[in-house]
DNA sequence: TCACATCTGTTATCTCTGTTAACTCTTGCT
DNA sequence: AGCAAGAGTTAACAGAGATAACAGATGTGA
């Protein structure tokens, strides 16, 4: 553990001089602004400079990719820790609008880290490299803030969960594996709760961010209230959302 | 209602042809292939003569995106007619699961068509049009479908859906005016159910393709399958599913 | 203090992209 | 036959990512 030296923080200054200007043009000016020359036009450099920090564009774009998703992990412990930890539920009401209130707020963002293609499961495994597959862990990162709450809430006040014999064999498996992976003792119910809802939270944040429920509704927020009313409902507690 | 001559004719045909090729290298080799240049070169033609049939490189992604949509609402309402109109629960659970089989199969296609940041709602209004926005009528096509045999069902054999009064005044009166477009007698606890059931279904989907889903699955099958189960016993019919 | 090596930036250049203008040839209609 | 519209071409421009070769600055050890 030695100090950075001098010329460590110069360099580590100017990557981060490097991601947010890649984000300013992104957010003022979409994706396909997000150019190296842009970039360097905008820090007064030239392009070929930055390839000292980067050794690609989209090693670029998954740097970025990566700062996001710092930013909105974070909001979302803020959102969970504003609250005691004893109303677990009500933290996880809030980390959930915390969820869509970012992703509401940076729609841009939002779409460059989540609306990428899958890795595996194409007929062709590289096709993935290819398509726009940025930060492969974004939502590896995001579900289990979630889990994790919903895990404290159970262990505080367990509310009923599915049992395990109405799972099927191959779900309840999968779940399992889930759940052993990350060492809790806590039954697969409430790993399929969690899957479902996390279904359901992206559901509706991801169909809102890309206007696919304008057809129906003018403003989200009310579905999104009464989704999470269901939601607490749900985890045993009667939540009446406050008209924030 | 004139006969298309033959030179009509012959330009549909083209039109045909390069929105086939665009595809096949949207799929063979990611959305960043399509480019005007290789769609001329795979014809055996120039780049600038596509500018004869399209006036921009957005407007040939648009007319793309079109095609898929059509060819994806034809598989929906392929797998609806597959089952006679009395067993519409049943029509509905097939449909969904042919929504998913059509993405998963071609999630290249599925990526272009609903991964793409909304039109509205951002501070910029014009952000839209510089983010990748290529089928605004996306999801607005789709949504419906389902929307019309949930209605169907709901006709034929009436299921307990939520009462008006459970809703917030906002969502209700979203959720009428939309009801109301469309001239169906219907309770507006219906198009609740509906809407709640498309972000689940689209979320699932969406989490799927875009592998945002395999730090907990390795397989989204069983739980597709287990969603589908837990639609069905909405509806009000207890569907043994298929073990495909 | 001097010398050497590393780091950071430059310019020049390559291939590729979307797009436009100007031109040629074919097709079809009068 | 003649003429206009359509469909294709080549040439060119600005901008993209990427690489190579070069120029200073920076830091380090003799």
């Amino acid at each position: 553990m030695t100090l950075p030296t001098r010329r460590e923080r110069v360099r580590a200054a100017t990557v981060d001089e490097i991601k947010t200007t890649a984000r300013r043009l992104l957010v003022e000016q979409g994706p396909a602004a997000i150019s190296l020359r842009a970039i360097a036009r905008q820090m007064g450099m030239t392009a070929p400079a930055l390839y000292r920090y980067f050794p690609s564009h989209e090693a670029l774009l998954e740097g970025l990719c990566g700062d996001l998703g710092d930013e909105l992990v974070g909001e979302l412990v803020r959102a969970r820790d504003a609250l005691p930890a004893e109303q677990a539920a009500a933290r996880l009401v809030a980390t959930c609008q915390a969820f869509r209130g970012w992703a509401t707020g940076h729609p841009a963002e939002f779409t460059l880290m989540f609306a990428s293609a899958r890795q595996g499961g194409c007929a062709d495994a590289g096709l993935a490299d290819r398509m726009g597959q940025r930060d492969r862990e974004a939502a590896r990162r995001f579900g289990p803030v979630f889990f994790d709450i919903i895990v404290e809430h159970w262990r505080r006040s367990p509310f009923p969960v599915p049992e395990p014999d109405s799972l099927s064999p191959e779900l309840r498996g999968q779940l399992e594996r889930f759940t052993g992976v990350l060492h809790l003792p806590v039954p697969v119910g409430l790993a399929y709760v969690f899957v479902s809802g996390w279904v359901r939270l992206y559901g509706m944040v991801a169909l809102e961010v890309f206007g696919h429920l304008d057809f129906a509704l003018t403003d989200v927020e009310p579905l999104f209230q009464a989704e999470m009313a269901a939601l607490a409902a749900q985890l045993g507690l009667p939540l009446h959302q406050p008209t924030d």
